[in-house]
DNA sequence: CAGGTCTCCTGCTAGC
DNA sequence: TGCTAGCAGGAGACCT
């Protein structure tokens, strides 16, 4: 499931591949995917448009185009492939944009979760993208911001972690892997979380995010990259998907719990409640 | 308003 | 071997 650095990682690969190049055609195989627009429309005002830069919020990519911006998320699985336009449609590409090159960018998405909404510049969106917190990256971003937003919720940790209002980036990998690094109990409550623990988190979700940039990403579970890129981070992960093995620092055997209806992995040992 | 639960969708796995 | 039921999951809809 691509988080905020693999959707980073997948901006910055395919913006060299895409500057300048115009879309001569858009051909839509799922119209579900399409927010607040018809599909007829989405199709036709792409038409014509030209790639002019690719930004990043949170686990939002947004392609800017001549005068419009398209906002597309990948949820779980969606994957951008350019190919020759030649090539046949395979099973899973929903949306396939022709380029003025000979070639297509395919929008590739198993499980159909992904979205994609297009916007006029000045137009605000109508999904999620619009009431997007801070990323840990921001100047704004604080322990002070986070415990603001999160001291007064009764809600466990995870879940206040994993919401995007709040802060926007992280996912069930790196919400697990923060709590480990900032030795917090993932069912604990927001409400009970300190000062200083609301320091570690801010702190520990800025550095495993960078880390995870410079990595790569993460190739786990279904995600995968297209065009043969392959992040690293997923070596680097110490309790996500290790359920049964012993944790890094004190041995102990990382658990499995559900916790604000996602699977979560920690360790009982350094995580207590 | 806040928090919980269901839904979307498909591929994979466990179990028979 | 072949079948099915169950599961995973980000964000939005819906309910309490």
């Amino acid at each position: 499931m691509p988080e905020l650095p693999e959707v980073e990682t997948v901006r910055i690969t395919l913006l060299p591949l895409l500057m300048n190049k115009k879309i001569v055609s858009v051909q839509l195989l799922y119209d579900k995917m399409i927010v607040n627009n018809t599909p007829e429309s989405f199709t036709s005002r792409l038409v014509g448009q030209t790639f002019r830069g690719i930004e990043r919020r949170g686990k939002y990519l947004i392609f800017i185009l001549s005068n419009l911006k398209m906002i597309s998320h990948l949820r779980m699985e969606g994957k951008y492939y350019l190919k020759d336009e030649s090539i046949p449609i395979e099973k899973h590409e929903h949306v396939i944009f022709t380029l003025d090159t000979g070639e297509s960018l395919r929008y590739h998405d198993t499980r159909k979760f992904g979205t994609m909404e297009l916007l006029e510049f000045n137009q605000i969106s109508q999904t999620g993208f619009s009431s997007l917190g801070f990323e840990p990256f921001d100047d704004e971003f604080s322990w002070i911001y986070l415990k603001e937003k999160l001291a007064h919720s009764n809600r466990p940790i995870k879940g206040g972690l994993l919401d995007q209002s709040v802060i926007s980036g992280l996912g069930n990998i790196y919400v697990d892997e923060v709590l480990y690094s900032s030795k917090i109990h993932p069912a604990r409550l927001c409400s009970s979380i300190r000062d200083d623990e609301f320091k570690k988190i801010a702190e520990n979700s800025k550095v495993i995010l960078e880390k995870a940039i410079n990595l790569g990403g993460a190739s786990v579970h279904s995600f995968s990259y297209g065009d043969g890129i392959t992040g690293r981070f997923q070596n680097e992960l110490n309790v996500h998907t290790h359920a049964d093995e012993p944790c890094n620092e004190c041995g102990y055997v990382i658990e499995k719990m559900k916790v604000a209806g996602r699977t979560t992995y920690y360790c009982p040992n350094c995580q207590r409640m």
